[in-house]
DNA sequence: TGCATTTGCTAAATGGTTTTAGCAAGGAAC
DNA sequence: GTTCCTTGCTAAAACCATTTAGCAAATGCA
C-alpha cells in the first residue's frame, strides 16, 4: 500500500553521513562532538523523508519500548471508572508512550497470560489496576519491570495509587453538617465486615473511618445504619423503602451513587422531596449522579487523576514506594440544601 | 531484578541443536524435516528454561507484532459502549494478540499522533472506533496495515462493523405492536436533520428508517414526534414534560436509553405508571436500563460482539470490504406490558 | 558400484537501531 | 619533529529471532 519504510540508513545516506551520526543526532545525545552542520543536514534529511524510527528495532537494542501495560480486572465497570484508563492514556500520550490494555476478568489464568504478553512485548512498566476488587490477586510470576498498583493494593508491589478515602469520608459529613443537617442521619450501605477490613479491603473501611471520625468530632451520631452486601441500585431502593416504613430521616449518607439512586427511587415513591424533606450525599460521582433530579451531591473518586499519576510514577525515575493518595473532591449538586449561614 | 532473558540461542544450546532448528520447531513450521527426537529436545529445553520469544526481535524480522491498535475518539462514553473495547480485547486475547489502546478525543492532531504511534510500533492492524461520532474524521495519513472502521464509517476504509440499526428499529415497533400498543404512540428524540443523513450519519437514520418501515407495514403512525438535538437525560425529561401538558400518550418510543430515563422522570412527576399508563421502548441497553424501575425494555446495541468481530476481521485473512452488520437484539424488561395474546 | 535423491541439520544473512571502540586530521605543547 | 589532545566522524558489533541457501550423511535406484 505504501513504499518501504524509511530507515535510519536512508536518512544517513541522504545527509551524506553515517548511520551512527544520524542516530546520535536524532536521539539528541548530549556529549557528542558532531558539527552543527551535521545536525542540520541530518534533521533536514529526516524531515524530507518523513523518517520515523522503528520502535521494534529500538526496543531490541535498548530494551525500552515506550509502552506500558495497563492490566485491569475489568476495563470498565462504569463510565466513570474508565477514567482510570483515560487518565493513564492522557499521561502516556503526553510522554509519547503507548498503553497496552489488557483485561483479566479477575481470572488467574488470564491474568498470567496478560502479564506474560506484556512482558514479551518489552513494556517499560506495568500498571495493575482494579475496577472492582481492591485487594488484587496476583499469580506468582516475577515482573521484571517497574510496577504500580492502581486503585488496589498487593503486598508484592508496594507502590500504589489510591483515593484518599479517609478525607473523602470526612468531607461527606462536613457537607451535611454545614447544611445544618446534624440530626436524624442514616448511613446507607455500611457493611460491618467491610469495616473490619475483611473484604473489599482497607480503602472502603477508610472511607467509613473518615466518616466516623468527622461525625464524632462534631458530636454527631447516626440514627440508623443500614447494611448491605452489594451496593447496587436495587439494594439502595430496598433498604430505604424499609427504612421509611418506620422512620423519617432528615439525611441519608449513601456509600455510593448507585445506592443513592435506589434511595431516590424509594423517596420518590414515598412522595418525599429532595433535599427539602430528605438530603442525600454519596460517593463516587458516577455518571448517574448528574442524571438524577435533583443532581446528586457526591464525593468524587478522582479516577482520571489516579490513572494519570500511575503513569507518571512509572515514567519519572525510580519508583517511590508507598501509597500515593489522591484527594477526593466534593461535587455539589442539588441533593443537599444550600449551606447554612 | 531478574537474570537475563532466556534467548532462543540458550534453548538451542541446551537442546544441543542450532538456533535454526530451535526456531523452526518452536514456531511449528509444517514442512521441516527435523526429527521427532529434535522436536522433543527443543520443547523440553524451552520448557525447562521458561523460554519466551522476544516479540520485538520477531517483529523486526517478520514485520508482525501480534498487536493491533484500537484507536477511538473516546475510550468510553458509557459503560456499555466500553463493550466495544471489551469485545476487542477478548478476541485479541483469544488469538494471543494484544491491543494498543489510543484515545483521540476527536482531535485531528491527537488522531494523527495516535496513528503514527501505532504504526511506529508495527501493529498488524488498526481498528478505528467511534463512540460518539459516526462519520469519522481522519487526517490524511496513509495507514499501511489493514484497517477496520468500528461503529463508524469513512470513505477511505471500506471495511466497517456496524449495528444493524434498520432491523433494530423494526424490532422496537414490533415489540410495541405485539403488546397491543398501536395507538397514541409518540416518538422521542427524532431530529429531522439526522434523518436526512446530515449529522450523526446514516446509522441513526437507518434506525429511524427501520422504525418507519415497520410502522407503515403495520398501518401505524405516530401521534407526535418530539425532536431534540441532544439525546441526554434532561432532553428526555423536558420533551416529555411538555408533551404531558397537552397529550396523554399510550406509548413512547425513545431513541436512546438516556432519553427514556428522562421520560421516566417526567412520567413519575405526573404520577403516570409504567407500563400501565404509558409503555416505553428505547435503544442501546445502556447500563441505566437495568437500574430503572420498572426495568427498561430496550433494543440492545451489540457492542461487545462488534468489537470482537472487528478484531476477527483483521486477524482472519484478507479484509472483506463492505459493511458488516451485527444484529441488535431486544432486551425485555418491565416497561411494556406483557405481549398481547 | 555409481549417481541421484532424501533426510536432518546448520552457517550466515537479515531486519533497523544503538553503542563501543577507534580512526584520521589538525592543532597545541614541548 | 615528536608526542599528545581534541575534533569530527565512522566501522562494526550487538540486540534476538527468522529464513535462505546449502552441506554432509544416508538411502534409493539401477
Amino acid at each position: 500500500m505504501q513504499k518501504k519504510r524509511v530507515t535510519l540508513a536512508d536518512v544517513a545516506r541522504l545527509a551524506g553521513l553515517s548511520p551512527t551520526a544520524a542516530s546520535m543526532i536524532l536521539t539528541g545525545r548530549p556529549d557528542t562532538r558532531l558539527s552543527a552542520e551535521a545536525h542540520a543536514k541530518v534533521h533536514a534529511a529526516a524531515a524530507e523523508l518523513g523518517y520515523r524510527p522503528n520502535v521494534a528495532a529500538r526496543a531490541l537494542r535498548t530494551d525500552q519500548s515506550r509502552s506500558i501495560a495497563f492490566i485491569s480486572d475489568y476495563v470498565a465497570t462504569t463510565r466513570f471508572a474508565s477514567g482510570l484508563i483515560r487518565g493513564a492514556l492522557a499521561a502516556a500520550d503526553a510522554a509519547r508512550n503507548v498503553l497496552l490494555v489488557l483485561e483479566t476478568g479477575g481470572e488467574p489464568a488470564r491474568t498470567l497470560r496478560a502479564i506474560e504478553a506484556a512482558l514479551d512485548r518489552q513494556v517499560d512498566g506495568v500498571i495493575l489496576a482494579a475496577m472492582r476488587a481492591r485487594e488484587v490477586f496476583l499469580p506468582d510470576i516475577a515482573i521484571s519491570v517497574p510496577t504500580v498498583m492502581l486503585n488496589g493494593t498487593n503486598a508484592r508491589f508496594p507502590t500504589s495509587v489510591l483515593p484518599d478515602e479517609f478525607e473523602g469520608g470526612r468531607s461527606a459529613v462536613r457537607l451535611l453538617a454545614e447544611a445544618g443537617i446534624t440530626d436524624r442521619l442514616v448511613l446507607v450501605g455500611h457493611n460491618p465486615d467491610e469495616e473490619r477490613g475483611q473484604f473489599r479491603s482497607e480503602t472502603i473501611s477508610r472511607r467509613l473511618a473518615g466518616i466516623r471520625s468527622e461525625m464524632s468530632a462534631r458530636g454527631m451520631a447516626f440514627a440508623a445504619e443500614l447494611s448491605s452486601w452489594d451496593w447496587e441500585v436495587s439494594n439502595g431502593y430496598d433498604l430505604v423503602r424499609r427504612l421509611l416504613r418506620k422512620d423519617r430521616p432528615r439525611g441519608l449518607l449513601c456509600l455510593n451513587d448507585r445506592l443513592a439512586f435506589g434511595a431516590y427511587q424509594a423517596l420518590g415513591e414515598a412522595r418525599l422531596s429532595i433535599p427539602g424533606d430528605v438530603a442525600l450525599v454519596s460517593f463516587d460521582n458516577d455518571e448517574l449522579a448528574s442524571y438524577l433530579r435533583p443532581g446528586l451531591t457526591t464525593i468524587a473518586l478522582p479516577h482520571q487523576k489516579m490513572g494519570q499519576l500511575a503513569v507518571e510514577l512509572l515514567l519519572n525515575g525510580p519508583l517511590a514506594a508507598g501509597e500515593h493518595l489522591v484527594p477526593m473532591s466534593a461535587v455539589s449538586r442539588g441533593s443537599i440544601p444550600a449551606a447554612h449561614p
